[in-house]
RNA sequence: GGUCCCGUCGUCUAAUGGUUAGGACAGUGCCCUUUCACGGCAUAAAUAGGAGUUCGAUUCUCCUCGGGACUACCA
């Protein structure tokens, strides 16, 4: 039987990075196993599902390039099948209707809890039989609670190996508000089984609605999908991820001037590793060498600087063209006019760059010349005549250079004057001069992306600085 | 409190009965160098603790401790 696995996310919020790895991984595993991918929005929550955060999860997995194979499932589309699924349990006498108050139900849970026990419902409704719950309910509220056996339910995880639990310590849990509100715990059942899921991947937050959903299968006389539960993305206070306010959500470092490429390679190391000692892995690679047998089992913390270099990384071996066309949305609208010469100025910049939004400050020099303090073209203690001699000297020779000439040709004429002068003295001067700025490329790299035409002015408007302080 | 899961450098992780316990990020030092960055080299840093099994445990078992998840008419 061919794989077939579902990501299931709940439209309750922002789209969380341990939500994008949960993502991840089950379309590594689906797209390895040349299975299928399914999108299921579970928005049976009324209040809380909304159809932004809906959007936001459709445009995340766009950006990280994961294509679903099916038109999206929702379960709010879907409650006619949970009804028909309900109905049946109803029937069968393996779920019932419970009429007990939210109050009650607090109460006892205080009570039970207060002595020491496990919080667990007592049961108070089971006995009511059907005729007479279909006749309260025509004036009372009740749920829907799904006569949980109390067995041992065990089951192998991928990752984990054999989990088992003992369901007689949780008691009749609440299945449906009513037979147009399933919840989560029973809609999960009945679509994984409708949509033929093969492989469950999830949270490890889910490991212990495993056997709750399990048993609600067996009632069902449904075969339970594999399982592998991932372990957590941790934050820095070891917390799970979505449970910290202040979280970055995955568009945010989209927003951010993270690379796609960047995110994911981070993400699947959150968990998962290679056979060799690599961690610089293309979606090509991850595809091909993803497996289950190399999971990691612990939670992992979330590493900003791990994720920084990554980009860094990314975006210093990105081919210029493709940097523009990706830092774009980050650059003044003016910048974008010549794409030619931002291709140009992004790969000379491009080994600087954490963030494609970090070329806006980076590159900024190539497209105006800042203005600066004529002292700054000083290179330690020489004295100024002799750095406008060298200026001068320089402007000479750049006269000499084709107009065209790339990096290394510019640089292999600037390095005869450097051997002559001194490095220093003329490649300081001259940097300044070009950048108008303590830090920037060398020289050579900058009149290679400038044109000689731009190099002069600017050497010139250095040369009349020196003038004045001279002068 | 209960149930379940997990415990290798600060962090992500490799090794799985026999290794000087490896790599990466971050840190530190040096080199390269006109600056910034890149890069190169080096360095520091871990098997939570205790028993047991074994000739030998990071690896297997148990206990302790620590961390986390869940414990809703949320998902």
């Amino acid at each position: 039987m061919s794989v077939r696995v579902r990501f299931a996310p709940s439209p309750t919020g922002p789209f969380s990075l341990g939500n994008a790895r949960t993502a991840l991984f089950n379309w590594l595993f689906a797209r390895h196993e040349g299975g299928t991918f399914l999108l299921r929005i579970e928005d049976t929550d009324k209040e809380r599902s909304k159809k932004e955060y809906e959007k936001i999860l459709l445009d995340g997995l766009k950006w990280l390039g994961f294509e679903w194979d099916e038109e999206p499932w929702r379960q709010s589309e879907r409650l006619p099948v949970y009804k028909k699924y309900l109905e049946r349990l109803l029937e069968e006498g393996k779920a019932y209707y419970c009429f007990c108050t939210p109050e009650e139900l607090d109460a006892e849970r205080q009570a039970l809890l207060s002595q020491g026990m496990p919080p667990k419902y007592g049961g108070r409704c089971r006995a009511i039989p059907v005729a007479e719950a279909k006749e309260r309910l025509k004036k009372e509220t009740a749920v829907i609670r799904f006569r949980t056996p109390e067995k041992e339910v065990a089951f192998t995880d991928m990752v984990r190996g054999r989990v088992a639990f003992d369901l007689g310590l949780i008691g009749d849990i609440v299945i449906a508000k009513d037979l147009e509100s399933p919840l989560y715990n029973f809609a999960v059942v009945v679509d994984d089984y409708e949509m033929n899921i093969t492989h469950v991947i999830r949270g490890e937050d889910h490991l212990s609605n495993t056997p709750k959903q399990i048993a609600i299968a067996e009632a069902l006389g449904i075969e339970p999908p594999h399982y592998a539960h991932l372990p957590l993305i941790l934050g820095p206070d070891h917390k799970k991820l979505s449970k910290r306010y202040l979280e970055t959500s995955l568009l945010d470092y989209r927003d951010q001037g993270y690379l796609k490429e960047a995110v994911l390679n981070f993400m699947v190391l959150m968990g998962w590793h290679p056979a060799e000692d690599r961690e610089v892995l293309s979606v090509e690679e991850m595809l091909k060498e993803f497996d289950f047998k190399r999971v990691a089992k612990s939670g992992a913390v979330f590493n900003p600087e791990k994720l920084d270099w990554l980009n860094a990384h990314y975006i210093k071996n990105s081919p210029p063209e493709k940097l523009a066309e990706a830092a774009a949305p980050f650059l003044p609208e003016a910048w974008r006019k010549d794409e030619a010469f931002l291709a140009k100025v992004l790969g000379t910049e491009r080994e600087r760059a954490k963030r494609l939004s970090d070329f806006k400050d980076l590159a900024g020099f190539f497209f105006e010349l800042p203005d600066y303090e004529a002292r700054k073209l000083v290179w330690r203690e020489t004295p100024a005549a002799a750095i406008l001699d060298n200026l001068r000297f320089t402007l000479d020779v750049l006269a000499k250079i084709p107009p065209a000439a790339g990096k290394e040709t510019v640089e292999n004429y600037l390095m005869t004057v450097a051997e002559k002068r001194g490095s220093g003295e003329v490649l300081w001067p001259l940097r300044v001069a070009l950048s108008g700025q303590d830090a920037s490329p060398g020289p050579a790299d900058i009149i290679a992306a400038l044109g000689p035409e731009e190099s002069v002015r600017r050497i010139q408007v250095a040369i009349a600085k020196l003038g004045t302080l001279i002068g």
